[in-house]
DNA sequence: GGAGTCGTTCTACGAGGCGTAGAAAGGAGT
DNA sequence: ACTCCTTTCTACGCCTCGTAGAACGACTCC
């Protein structure tokens, strides 16, 4: 998966974090720390859009949002991660081994519900 | 966490993939389809060394090896890209979502075994 | 409907990372 | 000391990414 800079990165997380589509000037406003002149988030948007993370309707300010959702994202690189890993099984154990236990729970909730018939075969 | 290039990331698979250190002469063998200059592989593990990535010990002919094994850096990886993710337990369970039943199985025997008490709690 | 304003697209540039390697310096055997 | 291999230093070109100007297009208001 193509990955991102800071800036892309940035620019990601207000459109994960809004609960809509989101046009530039508004984009810009939201990064008003970093002091970006309109064409700059333009830029990046399209440069996000090449690499798919990003899509605008043709309303006529254009409205971006993201493609998949943040959690969406973050699930498909672990599992990219993970596959390109060779020894998958080695990587999981070294994964679980380092979450808390509060999440180690959380994850036994959601196996449960996945393949309740694992047990069985 | 730095990230690898695509030369890197090669060196790395080797050094993963060998039982012990391995000197530059042998990287440039075990790459030999991309025929590189000796040099080019000194430059390349330096790279890896300042990324942290690698270390060598002051044999004459000197011989590298990863500081973590694969495993654990795709472990670490996968921690990282969950540690940034905002909300972790919609990760979590979107990568759960996409786990094989074998893997789902093999993640239950591990979260069994890693907290026992979490239940009693 | 023409002028001004704002949004969009095109083009570009500079910094940094990475693949690549030559040149130079260092050490080991004969 | 000479030679050969290894290691280090320096460099260069390409690509990505942050950054934005210039040019073009569209909506608005008189």
């Amino acid at each position: 998966m193509a990955s991102l800079g800071d800036l892309e990165r940035t620019v990601m997380d207000v459109l994960w974090g809004a609960d809509g589509p989101v046009a530039a000037t508004e984009l810009r406003d939201a990064l008003a720390d970093r002091d970006l002149a309109l064409t700059t988030v333009h830029t990046v948007l399209s440069r996000l859009e090449g690499k798919g993370f990003v899509e605008h309707d043709d309303a006529r300010p254009r409205r971006f949002r993201p493609r998949a959702s943040r959690a969406e994202h973050a699930a498909e690189l672990m599992h990219e991660v993970l596959g390109q890993a060779g020894d998958r099984q080695a990587v999981l154990a070294r994964f679980v081994g380092g979450v808390d236990p509060e999440e180690a729970r959380l994850l036994r909730q959601l196996l449960e519900g996945s393949a309740p018939d694992a047990r069985a075969r």
